[in-house]
Formats: C-alpha cells, structure tokens, sequence
DNA sequence: GCCAACGTTGGC
DNA sequence: GCCAACGTTGGC
C-alpha cells in the first residue's frame, strides 16, 4: 500500500553509512523484478501530449525496456495523528521545516510502484508536499530531492510500523530518498480546487487532465508532467477558489 | 465515521 | 492464473 511516509524526529538523514546494501545476494535477487516492471509508467489511456516531457532513459543492461524519467513530483504526508501500530505517523510540512536542514528522509514507503517512482528520482528535482488524510487536503509547499534512493532502514526495524520480515538487508525490498523544504507555496492549493481544473481539463484537454492524484488516487509518490507541475504552480497566483 | 477505490493475498 | 475476500487509503 502507499503508506504515507513517515519521518521520525530523528533528522534522521543522509550521512550515515548506507548498510551492505550493495552486495547482493543470490537467493533473493530476483524478489521484486516483477514489481520493477509493473509500475513506473504512464497509465495506459494517457495521451502522448501529457507524458511529452518525460525523457526517455536508456535502460543500463542492454536495453530490454525503456522506462521514462520523471522531472516533478508530489509527495503525500499525513499532518494530522494517526496511530498505526502504536506510532503516529503524523508529518506536516511544520514537522519538515523543524528537521535538521530542513531535510528529512522520506521512509515508509511499502507500495512498489511508489517505491519505482522513489528509485527514478534525482538530484534537485522538486517536488509538492502534499497533505493528505485530514480535514483540508493539498498542496502546501514545494520540496526538493537532495538525496537519491537507498534502503529505507525502517524495514529492518522491528519496533518500526512499516516493518518488513520479508526483507533481506542483502537486497532490502524498499527505498527512500532525503527530501528538503524549499518554500511553502504562495497559498495553500486544496484538493478541491486541483479537482476542480482537472474535471474541467478533462472536458477541454488542458495540462491536468490525466493528472495521478485523481487516475491513481491511492498512490503516495506521483509523478508530475512538467505542464502539470507548472500549471498547479501557477495556480499560486490566483485568487482562491 | 463512512465507504468507494483499489492493491494484496490466498484458495482453488 | 482467476478472482473473492480482505485490508488500506484517503476524501468527504
């Protein structure tokens, strides 16, 4: 499932060493291959126009399957409590903006697509920080990727909700990236009136009309077009809805 | 708190 | 490999 994602107060971040993650075993290798493939691509009905500033990447071990390289993002957090398996998995953009560097590393994340989506993303890239799962839904700020994906050690946390037995540190099943505020969007943009454009661009064609928040409403990391991202960002500039 | 959407699990 | 049961997400 997408979880949100979930940010101890550690400031957990970056520099600590990376476990032996790299030396993969043999007995699991192959645990999430399928899952590799599934995801990370445009939904299957999208129109070429919507997915034009995707760039194609070229695949390292010979070329077997194209995949496409995102440039934008939108990251869901939960800013309101919520207990799962005794720990509240409330993060706000207050709670980003408290971390050390305002960077916080973005763990939790048990839905292999989303997980797909977090391996794809690169340095600088910037993404929304959406709030999800409480009384006003949207986006209420802009963040950016400042460290690419490496294991997630939560999964090896028994005392952590998003534990997972079934993951080996050999070949650790799940991935996060470090995240840092940017800025808080010039307004606050609700899920309603995201939804609002995108019913209407539906009708019309316009830059939101495939737009994942509403064709994948349960996925936790999204990507974003670049005339998506550019035209949820202008919406910053109007008077609210 | 309700419940629709939808991903995952497991029986067959 | 199908698909019903189940569990979670997340708007309302």
């Amino acid at each position: 499932m997408p979880w949100p994602s979930r940010k101890r107060d550690k400031g957990a971040v970056a520099d600590k060493k990376e476990p032996d993650a790299k030396i993969a075993k043999t007995e699991e290798e192959t645990s999430d291959k399928e899952e590799d493939e599934k995801s990370a691509k445009p939904p299957a009905g999208s129109s070429k126009s919507g997915w034009k500033n995707w760039k194609k990447k070229e695949s390292e071990s010979g070329g077997e399957e194209s995949k496409i390289t995102y440039c934008h993002w939108l990251l869901k957090s939960e800013p309101e409590s919520r207990l799962e398996k005794g720990v509240d998995v409330k993060f706000s953009v207050d709670d980003l903006k408290a971390q050390p560097n305002q960077t916080t590393c973005w763990d939790g994340v048990r839905n292999y697509q989303a997980r797909n989506f977090l391996r794809s993303m690169k340095l600088g890239q910037q993404a929304f920080f959406y709030h999800s799962n409480c009384k006003e839904p949207g986006i209420v700020a802009i963040v950016k990727i400042v460290k690419e994906a490496y294991p997630d050690h939560t999964q090896f946390d028994q005392k952590d909700p998003h534990y997972d037995s079934t993951s080996r540190k050999e070949n650790p099943k799940w991935s996060m990236v470090d995240v840092q505020f940017v800025r808080m969007t010039k307004r606050f943009i609700p899920l309603s009136e995201i939804k609002t454009h995108h019913l209407a661009h539906k009708a019309d064609g316009g830059p939101l009309k495939d737009m994942m928040l509403f064709t994948r409403q349960r996925l936790s990391i999204q990507p974003l077009t670049q005339e998506e991202f550019d035209f949820v960002l202008s919406l910053e500039e109007e008077k609210p809805h």
